[in-house]
DNA sequence: CATTTTATGTCAGTCTTGTTGACACTCCAA
DNA sequence: TTGGAGTGTCAACAAGACTGACATAAAATG
């Protein structure tokens, strides 16, 4: 009886919901809800030409002012001169300020304006709500659990600094 | 007792992990998330000279053998163009093919061949290896979350096909 | 039968966002 | 003083999305 229960429970967890249909559908599911997760800041972002690269830039730099031109490109993970491209366009708008460092002076720190900041809000109260939509139809357990599968398909590095972003004041 | 007891509930169910923090943090964990879930097939399909979008077509052939291109359009949420260079570089390549349909002589069904679901087959190898992981990880209460709350954040439109999707054989 | 609509394909041009490679400048540290 | 790190910039390129225009074949409709 105990061995019996033990074996179903096994199957439930390593078996049952492990089928390639199950893989699958959680790979369309990501698929799908990607493209919901982008799709209302990214209406706010044509109205004044920028892209989703523009968006990423902001947001990381609205949660950690002041950071330097390299860490902005760890967390981001493209060249620096995509990240260029972008700052250009932001500073040159007057989005973002870059202040060279007191300590070394090689470094730049990246700030928002306030423009900048209004424009951080438009967009995270466009993406909050539909989140924040998504997290109540699904309740709290699964929104643990949503949070749970995530970090760990992330890469062992970005998930490092998935949890460096929680220490800091945020 | 009962009333202050109900208020914590529903305090817990919808403040208490809906603060901006928490939703930011759901808003990066996609971020960092996504860009894992693709890592690994990109370094496959680099080696083909194939990019996401030859992923994509090739997915929902071998999920939905014979459908027609504009089924594909609504599924993928791109221009027939774009779709049409992925289509014609796979087919070019021998992993497509593309048979008049019966009924309707204007319709053009797709299939993969034993080449496409070869390369099929080794890309959701990859990428369910790490799905597999990450759903063993965080146990399955927590992919029960998982599927929950990316099903609530799809568009409405988007949710409806998913759920078709699932309805056929796979 | 004539016309319109639908499904598909294709050409041409544009945009965003990523890539490499090369080079310059500043400045810290050995 | 020299080497290397952090940063900025130029040029060229590619993928993958877009729009607009046009072509073809076949189905649907009048």
């Amino acid at each position: 009886m105990k061995s019996n229960s033990s074996a179903e429970h096994w199957l439930g967890e390593n078996l049952l919901y492990l089928t390639d249909a199950q893989l699958r559908q959680g790979t369309e599911a990501m698929f799908f809800a990607y493209r919901g997760f982008t799709a209302d800041p990214d209406k706010i972002l044509e109205q004044f030409g920028y892209g989703r690269a523009h968006h990423r830039a902001i947001h990381f730099i609205q949660v950690s002012p002041g950071s330097t031109v390299n860490n902005l490109l760890s967390i981001l993970g493209i060249t620096k001169q995509s990240l260029n491209r972008v700052l250009r366009t932001l500073i040159a708008d007057g989005l973002v300020e870059s202040h060279v460092g007191q300590e070394d002076r090689r470094e730049r720190h990246l700030f928002l304006t306030e423009t900048g900041r209004a424009l951080e809000k438009q967009l995270s109260i466009a993406q909050h709500k539909r989140m924040r939509d998504a997290f109540r139809t699904a309740g709290p357990d699964a929104v643990a659990g949503f949070r749970k599968v995530l970090e760990s398909m992330m890469d062992q590095k970005m998930q490092n600094i998935f949890k460096e972003l929680r220490r800091d004041g945020i």
